[in-house]
DNA sequence: ACTGTAATGTTATATTATATCATGAGGTTT
DNA sequence: AAACCTCATGATATAATATAACATTACAGT
């Protein structure tokens, strides 16, 4: 997984620094969001730098680039899933465990672009967050 | 518009209070999302007690009534445009004007729902916002 | 009048995020 | 190699968003 990101960052010229790489490594050992001051503590954790900026820089860096996305139901951040496709997410957040997915290819953020064309508004970028009960927690 | 709130909420047995009623006014006034401290601000110059909870308090109540909508990536509230109706909300922010405009009933929630369903995720609340450019300002 | 519940007042603090300026690391131009 | 440019990081301060906790008041039902 890292080892595509690697590549696509060599190939763009764009650079997975250590604090970068760190953080997003942290992330995809995770199934729920997290946090920037969390981030910042499990940095420190690992001999990084924690001052507050260390972080969101890192975290802006990963999401302009589609490696982190940003769940803005809860303020924190998941590794992406499909890192490298250009896409329009949809989060799976599961208020039982926290667990957060990315939903597999939907057409449901084309459909909305579709629908609110007819309105007049031009979409650009959709955030769609689903909260309920992942299918673990529901068998429980 | 107050008036149908005013009178769900006699049917109810809920409390419009003052401080409540000028939040929802100060936001059916707003084509835009308000943050709290701009709402507290507001408030004060009303001639309201503007500690912050008093501005949490009455947005924790619109928002439980369903009088007022949270736009998650703003951290900003705006008014509901369908009160009462239990609906699950589709919002469309300007980046150009930065209005916030509640779509037309639309199918999408109830499909996003569908197709998680399919992933054994039990949807039970829905949090979709699209930012792009309204139809006024794209005109120009 | 008594009591229970919801609302408000008040103070303090937690959490999330950014502005700003200084320093460093690595290329590339001359 | 020196000068320079750009991007990344270091460091300090502060802004913006949100809640905890406890005291007081208002008011309906008994």
């Amino acid at each position: 997984m890292i080892k595509n990101i690697d590549k696509y960052c060599k190939d763009n010229n764009i650079k997975l620094t250590p604090v970068r790489l760190k953080v997003l490594e942290l992330l995809q050992n995770e199934k729920c969001g997290l946090g920037a001051y969390r981030i910042l503590d499990l940095l420190r954790d690992a001999g990084f730098n924690s001052q507050p900026p260390v972080a969101y820089r890192a975290l802006d860096f990963l999401v302009e680039h589609g490696f982190v996305h940003k769940i803005e139901s809860q303020n924190s951040f998941v590794a992406c899933t499909d890192p490298g496709a250009h896409h329009s997410p949809v989060f799976m957040i599961c208020k039982k465990c926290d667990s957060v997915s990315e939903a597999p290819a939907s057409a449901t953020a084309s459909d909305l672009s579709e629908a609110l064309m007819a309105t007049g508004f031009k979409v650009e970028q959709t955030i769609i967050e689903a909260e309920g009960v992942c299918s673990t927690c529901a068998d429980t």
